[in-house]
DNA sequence: TCAAAATGTTAGACTAATATAACTTTTTAA
DNA sequence: TTAAAAAGTTATATTAGTCTAACATTTTGA
């Protein structure tokens, strides 16, 4: 097993790793039934999803026991969050959208948006925070 | 037939509509072909997606004939046409984005982006050309 | 401490979106 | 004007992601 070189991920698979570093952050671990929960999905469905990560490298399960991430797939979740954290200050903090809605778009855009807009839209945030601390002195 | 009276559409029937609409604004006429090679895929996906969209009510499509749009139709893919010009100008207006990357980010997006922050983002771009134009003169 | 409850896994089925291959219909051009 | 080419359709298969139901393992508490 584990020899599915293919990085290439799906939306879903990158939700899964993201769920799985976010419940690592707040509970120190990660259990199936919590990843179920927080996706909305069956166990089994996780299971599932797990086992293709694994196959890639990028988690570790041992049946029946918690679930983990390797540092590649770590990284790819930190990597998502950063967009979709991104995302979500654009939304609310400039264009002033309601919290519940930009979370729900940053996670679904976390997904497609390119590395080069990515970085343009991190510079704009910045100018324009810089501009706003300018006015306030 | 023509019953399935569920308007929720996936990505892929979003991108089938606002192609057939494209080529009607260019060619006059969609063509199951034309379909096909503008999103690259297989003329028997059209065929299949377009029996889809046809029970939805919302293409007409008689065998061996040209593809059409019902007004439903037509007013989904203006709808998704407008939220990729809005997004694209975002891209490479304000943030500046290659024009390659940002229709391809715009073309992803459009599919996700809620009603709320396309409106938000719609007032900002306007509120930005608005300053410019102050500026300008 | 061990039976019940909770959790996790596996097998099999379904849906959506695609493909290939075989077939049908329409168009074209010699 | 008809045979070949182009276009369109249908049948069948595959992949990804989900589900339910049956089964296995682990945890819990009387």
């Amino acid at each position: 097993m584990e020899n599915n070189t293919d990085k290439k991920l799906t939306e879903s698979l990158e939700n899964y790793l993201e769920t799985i570093a976010m419940l690592k952050r707040e509970n120190k671990i990660a259990r199936v039934k919590d990843i179920s929960k927080e996706l909305d999905v069956k166990n089994s469905s996780v299971n599932i999803a797990l086992n293709v990560l694994a196959d890639k490298g990028l988690v570790i399960h041992e049946k029946y026991g918690y679930v983990d991430l390797t540092d590649e797939g770590q990284k790819i979740a930190d990597d998502i969050q950063h967009k979709e954290d991104v995302l979500f200050k654009f939304f609310t903090e400039i264009l002033g959208v309601e919290k519940e809605t930009a979370l729900k778009d940053a996670c679904r855009m976390e997904h497609t948006i390119s590395d080069e807009t990515l970085a343009k839209l991190i510079f704009y945030i910045g100018k324009i925070d810089r501009e706003k601390f300018k006015k306030k002195k």
